[in-house]
DNA sequence: TAATTTTAAAAGAACAATCATTCTTTTATC
DNA sequence: GATAAAAGAATGATTGTTCTTTTAAAATTA
């Protein structure tokens, strides 16, 4: 038996990822993504079923990663405003990390490719960022809000400050590059809105 | 001489939103999107130059509407707080009205096709919004911060939620719906963050 | 240890379907 | 009768996937 060259698989992923995220899912085909990989199109299909499980996969991967580095070092039963601060900078450090793969699910999500799996890690993950908020809630740490209403002024400010850099412009047309300064001043403020 | 159809040139323009939002880019193909519109493939091509023309003017027509539907009954020397509430109350009633619009618009701007260009009526647009944050700052109404990050704190909130509302389900998984009372609550919260 | 067989990885050719675009013909209206 | 809209056929390239063949390495035998 031949064993499976894992660099073929890991070239496959990297390649699809920077093709999705330099062409749009119109520019990932098949065979253009053989090409890249320095392999043939039939090799692709060893290890993925079709097109789709490919970019399924790529995207459970992704999430994978994602939540592997938010819950570092996090635990629900934190004081709150330093287990968000440590939420915020997580995924910062995650999205300078791997910021193609951010790229990718990000166009992934606004597509209709998405399909709300309840399976995956993500479910673990949710409910210690439930219990999380719970926790602070009990402690009079923050206001009692609709869980949705919570998140949005949680995250919100966070997710935009990383588009404004990640589109290196923001608002004025002027280059803007996020820092760890930045965040914090948005951190700071984003508390005040929560506080009771 | 023969007139040009007006409607036909609609259709086109409504069908290819249609097909981008429930296939996403690579579903929509010019033949796929002749026989929806019910015309021959090459009539499309008297209406646009070609795929990247018709996407470009869709988009182009998209944020035209944005930017009318969201200066309705604004001046930029309002009093902070009831002007930005506006912004979110005509922004919220844009995408309740043009859902599909807007989701193309996410596609899109999350997609390598977007190329800015500082030419449309998004920079007439973009001054109102600096002076109205100007004209805020003197008055002492908000504090002062870096552009991006007052605007992440402003906006952040606001697009989570639609996020939320438009996915049909926030982070717990249960269905949710934005309201004009959520919007207020979240809206609430956000001014205790812009507040001196 | 060396030779041979087995196995699946990997390559490459082949498939029909579909792609964006253009060319030629028809049709409707001024 | 002039003109351009609209249709439809045709173009060659590219699409996703499969079939056939080759190749490399592990398993087995000698």
């Amino acid at each position: 038996m031949r064993a499976k060259d894992e660099n073929k698989e890991w070239t496959i992923r990297e390649k699809a990822i920077e093709m999705i995220v330099h062409e749009g899912f119109d520019g990932l085909s098949m065979h253009k993504l053989a090409r890249a990989a320095k392999i043939s199109v039939s090799t692709i299909y060893i290890y993925f079923r079709n097109r789709e499980d490919l970019l399924n996969q790529l995207y459970a991967a992704v999430v994978e990663t994602f939540v592997q580095h938010t819950m570092a070092g996090f635990d629900p039963d934190m004081d709150f405003e330093a287990g968000l601060w440590l939420q915020w900078k997580n995924r910062y450090a995650y999205i300078l990390k791997y910021p193609l793969q951010y790229h990718f699910s990000e166009q992934f999500r606004n597509s209709p490719l998405i399909k709300k799996q309840d399976d995956a890690p993500e479910v673990v993950f949710k409910r210690a960022m439930q219990q999380f908020v719970a926790n602070a809630e009990e402690k009079g740490e923050i206001v009692r809000l609709p869980r949705e209403v919570f998140w949005a002024i949680a995250y919100g400010p966070f997710y935009t400050l990383v588009k404004f850099h990640l589109d290196q412009h923001a608002i004025s047309g002027i280059p803007f590059t996020l820092s760890d300064e930045l965040l914090q001043q948005a951190f700071q403020r984003t508390m005040r809105a929560l506080r009771v």
